[in-house]
DNA sequence: CAGGTC
DNA sequence: CCTGG
């Protein structure tokens, strides 16, 4: 059966696929090229999305349900929070930052996901001390195991992310464990049954409604979420884009561009990630989390050698 | 040592 | 501390 393509219109300039999907924020998408044809492939809301990108438009088909044009379209708006300018905060930015500026000529369109709050809690535990391909399959593990089949496609099969009751379970430690999930297993686990414990879905969406302090506070009632992952939710599925989760890579971008006075150490302290955050949010204002976003995917190896 | 946390 | 490059 032949899938239909629906059309978002969207400027390339307001959104980039590839910095964006491929930044690490989602662990879910995959980039696909045959023939020349570029495709994005993943997973978000319960269905299944197939991108491309031309100059003023998203062509995209979905999997998982019937439904209509709009009602897709406003899933991705939603998404992308294509509901802010970018255009606009590009030009502001820049012009309180040269170094920015500089970034951003080459980095156009990248976008913060505003992200599934259960999948992104349990994805950024998985990324403590780890490394992104390991985060990927990790990601694709549980929801492979704890996870609704969605489709087949191309020889894959494509799960949602799973519900909080079934990582719940007792013995879900002891397979991720055995799946090679190392000391985040028990994290995983013991992190669905706080959230069971403390109201499920009622947990979820209080926090949804506090503001950013007391969110991150409540964030790190969990195990396996300190402050730099606690951050990492805020930002991406709370809607506190002032936050900035300062990891060693933030780290070592502020000290060598923006803060050379900061001591040299292999661990970020406490006082390390207040000062940077405190530096970024003076200088790009209330939306500094979404500008340092700009900023990490410019300096990203993978994007140097990338023409896109 | 990897996008930290206990 | 788990595990993989």
């Amino acid at each position: 059966m032949k899938q239909t393509w629906f059309k978002l219109i969207c400027q390339k300039e307001q959104l980039q696929l590839l910095g964006t999907l491929n930044g690490g924020q989602s662990f879910r998408w995959k980039f696909t090229e045959a023939e020349g044809d570029k495709k994005w492939i993943g997973v978000f809301s319960d269905h299944v999305w197939v991108l491309k990108q031309t100059d003023d438009c998203i062509l995209y088909q979905v999997y998982g349900s019937e439904n209509s044009e709009d009602f897709y379209n406003k899933l991705l708006s939603n998404y992308f929070q294509l509901n802010l300018d970018l255009k606009e905060k590009f030009a502001e930015w820049s012009s309180k930052d040269p170094i920015f500026e500089k970034a951003a000529s080459q980095f156009y369109g990248i976008r913060i996901l505003k992200q599934d709050l259960v999948e992104n809690i349990f994805s950024f535990i998985c990324s403590s001390n780890n490394n992104i391909s390991r985060i990927t399959g990790m990601v694709e593990k549980l929801a492979k195991f704890y996870g609704e089949k969605i489709c087949e496609l191309e020889d894959q099969t494509y799960y949602s992310f799973p519900k909080i009751d079934s990582l719940a379970d007792d013995k879900v430690e002891s397979v991720l464990k055995k799946e090679g999930f190392g000391y985040r297993a028990k994290y995983i686990n013991q992190s669905a049954k706080i959230i069971m414990q403390e109201g499920g879905e009622k947990w979820l969406d209080d926090l949804k409604k506090l503001p950013y302090e007391e969110s991150k506070s409540k964030l790190m009632t969990l195990t396996g979420i300190g402050p730099k992952v606690a951050d990492c939710i805020c930002l991406m599925s709370l809607g506190h884009l002032g936050t900035i989760p300062i990891d060693t890579h933030v780290y070592q971008i502020a000290r060598k561009f923006y803060m050379p006075h900061l001591p040299k150490r292999k661990t970020v302290t406490a006082k390390i990630y207040k000062d940077i955050g405190d530096h970024f949010r003076e200088l790009y204002g209330p939306l500094a989390g979404w500008a340092h976003t700009v900023l990490f995917c410019a300096d990203l190896k993978k994007f140097q050698t990338d023409e896109n």
